[in-house]
Parts: C-alpha cells; structure tokens; sequence
RNA sequence: GCGUCGGUGGUAGAGUGGUCAAUUACACGACACUGUAAAUGUCGCGGCUUCGGCCUACGAAGGUUCGAAUCCUUCCCGGCGCA
C-alpha cells in the first residue's frame, strides 16, 4: 500500500536507526531534511547539498502553490526534477502557514515558546473573512479550511484539507504532509484542544483526498500530523487519533514551551506504531534534535542552520556564535575547529566574518553550508552511534560542549 | 581681491528662532531567529545620571533675543563666477 519501505536496524532505548526507502532512494534514519521552501535550499546548490551529506528535501506547498504554482512543477517533471534534485523530496501542507501568517503575523510569538510564556486569555478561530484585516492577519482558520491573503500581492487564496494534497500530488514529492493547523504555543488549552479536532477531522480528509488518487498512492506517501501543543493529555489523544487513520508516516507538529517538548514527545510516541517512519516538523537547534532522536523520532527539518547562517551565526561544537560580532573580526581559526564541513574547510572566521559584514553572498553561502553541514553530521553521528549502542553518551557529550551542561 | 553659495553627530544628508542632543539612511555595537512574509527583524549609537534631569555640542569668536543649529558681525575653511 505505501510507497516508503520502512525498517529498523538498530534500537537504543526509545532511539532508533533504521532505513527508509522511497522511489528516489534510500534514506538511513534518523535523518536530518534541509528545507528548501520555494523548491531550493536559500544558498545552497543541490549539488553542494549532496556534498554535505543530505539525503532528503523538503519544499512547501503554499509557497510554491502562489510561485510559480503548482503545475509549473508539475509540468516540469515534479518538485525533485524541478529543482534538479535527484534524492527523495518532500512537502509541507501549508499547515504551518496557518501559523506564521495566522497568529504569528506581524508579532514576535515563534513556534517555540520561551520560558514561561503564559497562554492568551482567549484564542477563537476567526470565523469571518471581513474581520481578517482586523485581525492583522494573512491568514484566518474556519472549520473546513484556511483563507490567505498571498504575501505578494494581497490576492486571496482558500486551502482545504483536498486542495492541499491536490496540490501536494501536483508537486509530486515522495512524502508529504496531510493539511493541518499549527497553532501558536501562547494559545490555551481550550484552543489547542479545538484546533487539535480540527486537524484531526483535516486528517480524515487529507488521506481521503490521497487515496482516492491511486495513481499518486502508489507514487508518494502521506504522513499525518499529531497536534495537541504542549499538553501532553491532547499529545496522547492526538497521538491515537492519527495513529488510527492508516497514514504511510507520522508527523509530529505544533508548538511547544522549551520545556514541554520532550514530554510532548514521551506522551505521544508510545500511542504511534512503530513501523511507520516518524517527523519531527520544523525542529530544530541541535540539542532538540539530540532530544528528538533520543525519544524515537526519525526525521528533522529546520530552517534554523539556514536561516542562522544567512544572518550571520553558526554552530559550533561549543555552541552558536554571531560571526558579525566584532570579536570574530580577526579570529584566523577554522569556523569550528572541531567539525570539518567539505567545502568550508579553508575558511577562516575574520574572512566569513568580513564577508557577512559586506554582505556579500558568500559569506551567507559558506555560513549555511557550515550550519547544514554541522547539523547533517550531528545526525549522523548520532545514527552510528545508536548502531553502535552508544547514542546516551553521544547525545551527553554533545550537550555539554555545546550548552555548557548537561 | 570682489561677488556668491556653503560649512550639522563616523559618513551622506534633513532641519533654518522655542516642540533639537537634532528627521532619515548607511556605518558601527548588541540581541533575536526551530514545518522560511526572513540576504530578515528589534534595540542602542555625545557624556554623566539618585533616571527627574544635568553638562557639552550643529566651523571659530562675539552679538541680538526670555530663548539660537537656525538672525547679525568678524574671522577661518571649501565650491563656483569675475578680475
């Protein structure tokens, strides 16, 4: 039925390594997956993506629906010809969209809450389209889809649950997600529940709208999303729900306060079957990541090694530094003497560091292919290790070096 | 030499009697960034401060005025024109 071959080879605790076949190729889980929104990785050749050891891509569908539109890469081969990619792909639904142009926009909440963040009074879903430019927002939610308003150009636009994955079958990537919504970590917890049944009935339409597409069911897998925020109750029933559906994989989604994330994680994993291959979206920093593996999750996206790298910080193995500080201006070291990306090797911190300052677009280049790089090997490492029955002691070294404990 | 225009904070460049320690941009300093509205965003950027202010500043020195970066005088410096 599915399209993915799915097998675990290795297990440690709750951590596991294992391989995942897709018609593009073999993926050796766990994995991380670069995120190449608009069908390219910011910065980042496909060849160079290789190099750096990636296996996988993963584009967006909101994106890429409003530019160029879907049939475009449809048209041109599907996502991974499109952009010259020959590994496996992937797409997101949208669902994150529901976010970050929904209760995100124009304010400075992120996926992840800090510290202690407390929730809103009340979050409702905003039922009427004339109240949107109220609301401040591009995107507003009601019970059968998500209304945007394009960030290009204002033009509206709906996505429902069998528009998404019309649209995800048109991009043609080997995996993609079913449409759900993310919601913000400040909302409460009457409106994560809501928001986590609305996503449950999305679901249902999803892999409805997909396997009603035979064609595209033999070709590409679906992977459904557990919400629930950070209450591990809603994790556990989300967790269940979807698990109950019949999806090719599971996506792990939504919002969390630092804090929650591994309990989130610990409340949902024991309802999901094991066989079917498990995404963490959008995480994360390298230490979630470790945290992630850890509890059994086998694929990663993140913006963050990009994006970090574009604006100027890298990891290190003793932690993120701003490169476009001054102190970095005359530092003629290796941008982290401890991890060897191919292609960055030479380069010192005072020469990326000036090259930032000049804007110039190598600088962002050599600081994002030593972020992706840094970040693929982490995963790595950490799947040797769990083959070699020593992932607790990697994952401890690594946090030690890298936050200053453990 | 005469005439004329101009000299503002690191730079460019606003302001042209009080609301000016002085718009804005860049530079500079720091912070943020987790399914990418993101080569982005936020804050700071004369000194001191008990955070209410105080001091020093708009080429220099005088002056007018309750009050001057803004008006007047002289000087210094620069552009242009005429000798």
């Amino acid at each position: 039925m599915s399209s993915l071959r799915f097998s675990i080879t290795s297990r440690e605790g709750m951590a596991r390594a294992g391989t995942l076949g897709t018609p593009h190729g073999e993926i050796q889980t766990p994995a991380f997956v670069p995120v190449g929104t608009k069908a390219g990785v910011k910065g980042i050749l496909p060849s160079i993506l290789e190099s750096l050891g990636a296996q996988v891509v993963l584009a967006n569908t909101y994106h890429l629906y409003l530019q160029p539109g879907e049939q475009i890469v449809k048209d041109a081969g599907g996502l991974g010809t499109f952009m010259d990619w020959k590994g496996p792909t992937m797409t997101d639904s949208g669902g994150f969209q529901v976010f970050s142009l929904g209760a995100a926009f124009g304010r400075t909440i992120t996926k992840i809450a800090k510290g202690e963040e407390l929730p809103r009074d009340q979050g409702m879903a905003v039922y009427d389209q004339e109240v949107q430019s109220q609301h401040g927002q591009l995107a507003v939610i009601d019970d059968q889809g998500v209304t945007f308003t394009s960030h290009h150009d204002g033009s509206l636009h709906r996505f429902t649950p069998e528009r998404s994955i019309e649209i995800q079958h048109a991009l043609g990537a080997d995996m993609f997600f079913a449409f759900d919504e993310c919601t913000a970590p400040t909302e409460p917890y009457e409106y994560q529940k809501e928001a986590m049944e609305r996503t449950h009935r999305w679901a249902l339409r999803s892999i409805k709208a997909h396997r009603q597409n035979i064609e595209a069911s033999r070709t590409q897998a679906i992977f459904g999303i557990v919400q629930g925020g950070r209450h591990t109750d809603l994790r556990k029933e989300s967790a269940k729900e979807i698990a109950s559906l019949g999806f090719d994989g599971i996506g792990i989604g939504g919002s969390f306060s630092k804090e929650d994330m591994r309990g989130a994680l610990q409340a949902a994993i024991p309802e999901l079957p094991d066989e079917l291959p498990r995404h963490f979206l959008g995480i994360g920093e390298p230490g979630d990541v470790l945290t992630g593996i850890a509890e059994g999750m086998d694929l990663f996206d993140c913006v963050a090694a990009t994006r970090l790298g574009r604006h100027g910080t890298i990891y290190t193995k003793r932690g993120p530094i701003t490169l476009t500080n001054e102190k970095h201006r005359t530092e003629f070291m290796p941008l982290d003497p401890e991890t060897l990306v191919p292609g960055t090797e030479g380069f010192t911190r005072a020469y990326v560091s000036h090259q930032l300052r000049s804007h110039e677009l190598l600088g962002q280049i050599i600081a994002s292919m030593h972020n992706l790089g840094f970040i693929i090997q982490l995963v790595d490492g950490a799947r040797e290790a769990i083959h070699e029955g020593r992932f607790a002691t990697y994952r401890e070294d690594f946090i030690r070096n890298y936050y200053g404990t453990v």
